[in-house]
DNA sequence: GGACTAAACATCAAACGGTC
DNA sequence: GACCGTTTGATGTTTAGTCC
């Protein structure tokens, strides 16, 4: 009779999966007098190769899946053009790696009957770190399995389920399958399958922290519960609790690290972990300086199996709906801690109960307020100004950057598809009375900047100037969780506009000429570009040519003499219902925008009455608008 | 696979200089 | 003054490479 079956043996961090694996090699090897060539253990990469041929001590053939899949080929003469030896004993070049892509699908197209000659001698084959290996892989792996179907070869696999971190390797259909939830799907009807489950966490003892990581196992990665610790908790000590601690900056998360570092004594085992390398820079030149080689960085892609008495994971962060690795890749640098860990982050703050039972974890909140929003009166609608003559001069629309340095964390602004900008990331948000405003991240110059516009509403609303201002800039600062003193965003741009009714074509045209000729006289700018004159005098002449989506429109471009972009623009366009194309119709509302861009300005008698337009001018020197806009 | 970056490449319109 | 072609600097798009 022959004794053939497939063993799958589940467990979360710290279970001893892999000690499992080398134990039943040594019991298999023992009953049944197995010789280290009929016994195959096939790991992840070559990193856990080395590791795995020093602990098992030569009891068994240690290959990668790409080395098994060359010996496989190479067994039916069958290898990939340019590939003529183990990968698993050289360098690959760029023509080599091109070949060793194909190489697995290739291995997963032999006939049943060559694989299982080639896996002839193979009496044992203990597959680790499942959780590791992607769609195309584990095509293969069933087919190993498949062509072991007929022979009295033992197939043992192994892995976590909650572990799995690199599903960003999979196509997007893939990208959220869990292969061990369909494992035995799978492999049904190929081999008997008998199923383990590890559930004694060996790594620590620490009842609090097994509490901690059995909650996150249960409310962010919804886990089996067979896969959750059955380790005793109880005697809970305060102090041994992990803590989770919010932080306004990055710096400051740093700081609180190497104080506590610096508390445990320098001969301390410690990991410092994170998702990304990004979030590990700051502690790089640091570490070296301090801890003499103790404390080491990693990304929790790149720790792999490692584990220490005391872990730091740094940057933690809660936006796990759209992301399939994030939840697994917090769970993976979390569970490293034998003695004690600590969970910190300047990423947006959440919830703790909406990941852990509170009650094995100490919280600290330092992410305090720079400063307390000001109340600022709702807006009540949205109607935006289009015939109605205005009473005043009212700010239109405005912009407000602030610098990366500035804010506590990196927040990704997407990229909004339809306008095609890939350095100038926009999303458009929407304040809570519903109007549309934009923010851009722009890589080049490492800024933020808030768009808003329509603000005639809020005049009509009743709003004051400064008022706008303040709830403009609160706005700003909600997009990085309040944590930004609202000083911070600087008024680069303020478009003032008032509606103005001119009887006829030629009452226009007179206004505008009385503005240019009254920038003229001010002497201190400079009308560069003569034809601009023309365009407000002939509409047919070059706004047609240029297509200007209005033939009605108006620019005058005034430049300073000192700085080329310190520049006054004023624009007047009729509303878009009434475009004329040769004149504007009697009783047609003119919008007059007049921007500032970069500058403080004096006040000009440029409109026709001024009530407002001092208090204005003032605001906007009250906000030295920085010179460097560039 | 997709987020991110830098560099190459493409396009736009102001500025300029010339002609009629 | 009106017009028009070329130059030029700014800005937008594509692409290839890195990283997790």
């Amino acid at each position: 009779m022959k004794i053939q079956k497939l063993k799958m043996i589940f467990g979360s961090p710290g279970t001893g999966k892999t000690k499992k694996c080398y134990d039943e090699i040594v019991r298999e090897a023992k009953q049944q007098n197995l010789q280290p060539n009929e016994i195959l253990y096939v790991s992840f990469n070559r990193e856990l190769k080395i590791k795995a041929e020093q602990r098992l001590c030569g009891m068994a053939t240690v290959k990668t899946l790409h080395s098994l899949a060359f010996s496989s080929l190479n067994h039916v003469h069958d290898l990939p053009e340019g590939l003529t030896s183990d990968p698993d004993n050289f360098l690959p070049t760029t023509e080599v790696k091109q070949a060793l892509k194909s190489l697995i699908p290739q291995a997963t197209k032999m006939q049943n009957s060559d694989l299982s000659s080639a896996l002839g001698t193979f009496k044992l084959i203990v597959i680790d770190e499942f959780n590791d290996f992607n769609s195309e892989f584990i095509s293969f792996i069933r087919k190993v399995v498949e062509a072991c179907a007929d022979t009295t070869t033992k197939v043992i696999i192994a892995g976590d389920p909650n572990q799995r971190i690199n599903s960003y390797l999979e196509s997007k259909q893939n990208r959220h399958k869990n292969y061990f939830d369909e494992a035995e799907v799978m492999f049904e009807g190929v081999l008997p399958i008998e199923t383990e489950y590890l559930q004694q966490n060996y790594r620590t003892a620490n009842p609090a922290l097994i509490g901690a990581l059995n909650s996150y196992m249960n409310r962010a990665l919804q886990a089996d519960s067979k896969l959750q610790y059955d380790n005793e908790i109880r005697d809970i000590v305060n102090n041994r609790k992990p803590v989770l601690r919010f932080f306004t900056d990055k710096n400051k998360e740093a700081d609180y690290v190497f104080q506590q570092i610096q508390r445990l004594g320098l001969s301390q085992r410690v990991l410092i972990l994170a998702r990304y390398k990004r979030d590990l820079k700051i502690y790089e030149d640091r570490i070296r300086q301090v801890m003499h080689g103790n404390a080491s960085l990693h990304t929790a892609h790149a720790q792999k199996g490692l584990e220490a008495d005391y872990v730091f994971y740094v940057g933690f962060q809660a936006e796990i709906k759209n992301d399939a690795d994030l939840a697994n890749t917090n769970f993976v640098g979390m569970s490293r801690a034998r003695k004690k860990l600590y969970i910190t982050t300047s990423y947006p703050k959440f919830e703790p109960s909406e990941f852990f039972d509170t009650e094995y974890l100490n919280v600290i909140d330092s992410q305090t307020v720079v400063e307390p929003e000001r109340k600022v009166p709702a807006i009540k609608s949205n109607k935006i100004l289009t015939t109605t003559k205005a009473s005043k001069s009212c700010i239109d629309s405005i912009s407000f950057t602030i610098d990366q340095s500035d804010v506590p964390f990196f927040r990704y602004v997407k990229q909004n598809a339809p306008m095609k900008k890939r350095f100038h990331n926009i999303e458009k948000l929407e304040m809570e009375n519903g109007m549309e405003y934009s923010v851009e991240f722009n890589h080049k110059h490492k800024r933020y900047t808030f768009n808003f516009w329509n603000l005639c509403s809020m005049k009509k609303n009743g709003f004051g100037d400064e008022q706008i201002l303040h709830s403009l800039r609160n706005e700003c600062r909600k997009f990085f969780d309040c944590r930004v003193d609202t000083s911070k965003f600087r008024c680069t741009r303020i478009d003032l506009c008032r509606f103005e009714k001119f009887s006829d074509a030629f009452e226009y045209n007179s206004y505008c000429h009385r503005l240019k000729n009254k920038l003229k006289e001010l002497g201190e700018y400079d009308i560069r570009d003569g034809r601009a004159e023309y365009k407000e005098i002939n509409y047919g002449n070059q706004c047609n040519k240029v297509n200007m989506p209005n033939p009605a429109e108006t620019t005058v471009y005034v430049n300073h003499h000192k700085s080329k972009y310190d520049k006054i623009t004023f624009k007047a366009y009729s509303p878009k219902n009434k475009v004329n194309h040769n004149r504007i119709d009697d009783d047609t509302t003119v919008k007059l925008e007049f921007s500032i861009v970069g500058r403080t300005v004096r006040r000009y008698d440029l409109f026709r009455d001024n009530t407002d337009f001092e208090s204005l001018i003032s605001l906007i020197q009250h906000d030295q608008i920085k010179k460097k806009f560039r």
